[in-house]
DNA sequence: GCATAAAGTTAGTCTAGGCTAACAATCTGC
DNA sequence: GCAGATTGTTAGCCTAGACTAACTTTATGC
């Protein structure tokens, strides 16, 4: 159908489902960014909870660098999709899959962060791209990470 | 300002700039956010320029893994940031500057994707994992992953 | 307990990035 | 050289995620 399929008689080496594999990789990030913002939302109302009792918007905007009505915004998106329950002028609370998803997410993030401090990154930087990576890593590259990171 | 502030004094042992830096980190990850489509997009450009000697929307589309539409409308934002030219019913080029981007991509990508194999990933999931990672390694994350893959 | 400050909401705007449907141009094979 | 297939464009729709401006509610301090 593409271009490849006929160009694959005169290929050499790459396996003839190379295209597949980008389009799935793509489609694979694609997906991951979808869930980002969620799982940043849901691992910071967590530790404001732990750590403040409670978690308020004000404190979200701050934590997150963004205004009041886009938390707002997005806190409503999180209610829709069944991860926190909120009442107006209230603070937020998990649900069951949001405390869940809080979890996988701090662990996560642990993970990549101690990962990357084991390989010598200073602290900050370590911590600016594990906001980042840890949303781009497959369970087996976690795996990875943690044994890396436990045997350094 | 925040609630932070005045709970510092309670604080055990966190930093009193922490909350700075998440926010700082957030805004990274979201700026880093808004410019992985137009990388993605220039290193495949200059990809297929260099396998297929031109970079046509419809290849593009399916590798990227989208419909032929959303690709003409990310190229012509690609267009308007000075990334790549562009004629009706052309294929697409490259300029001077798509073309140091495109360069830096795939090195930021070849060096993300050794490392995850050197760690001992599979291949498969070590590209699907590069192709969102890349995006987020900063400079000084880059060095310790190619060392890394160096020496292994 | 009331005035004011702080926090939260609502409305409206914008861009990116995805899609489908419909149409236009180009390429290909005969 | 033209019919049909392929490719590309355009228009229009949608959602996410950002913002400002304006308003309402809640909390605070005196
Ligand atoms: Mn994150
Ligand atoms: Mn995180
Ligand atoms: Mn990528
Ligand atoms: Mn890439």
């Amino acid at each position: 159908m593409t271009k490849d399929d006929h160009q694959d008689a005169v290929a050499r080496e790459p396996d003839p489902r190379t295209a597949d594999n980008r389009a799935e990789a793509f489609h694979g990030v694609r997906v991951a960014r979808r869930n980002e913002l969620a799982e940043d939302y849901v691992e910071l109302i967590a530790e404001l909870i732990h750590t403040q009792g409670e978690a308020r918007p004000v404190d979200i905007a701050t934590k997150m660098g963004v205004t009041a009505p886009t938390v707002a915004k997005t806190l409503g998106r999180l209610a829709r999709d069944g991860l926190i329950t909120r009442a107006k002028y209230r603070s937020v609370f998990l649900t069951d899959e949001g405390r869940a998803l809080a979890k996988e997410c701090r662990h996560r993030h642990e993970i990549v962060l101690r990962f990357l401090l084991s390989l010598g990154l200073d602290s900050e930087t370590a911590e600016r791209d594990a906001e980042g990576i840890e949303h781009h890593v497959s369970e087996r590259t976690l795996a990875l990470f943690a044994a890396f990171a436990n045997r350094s």
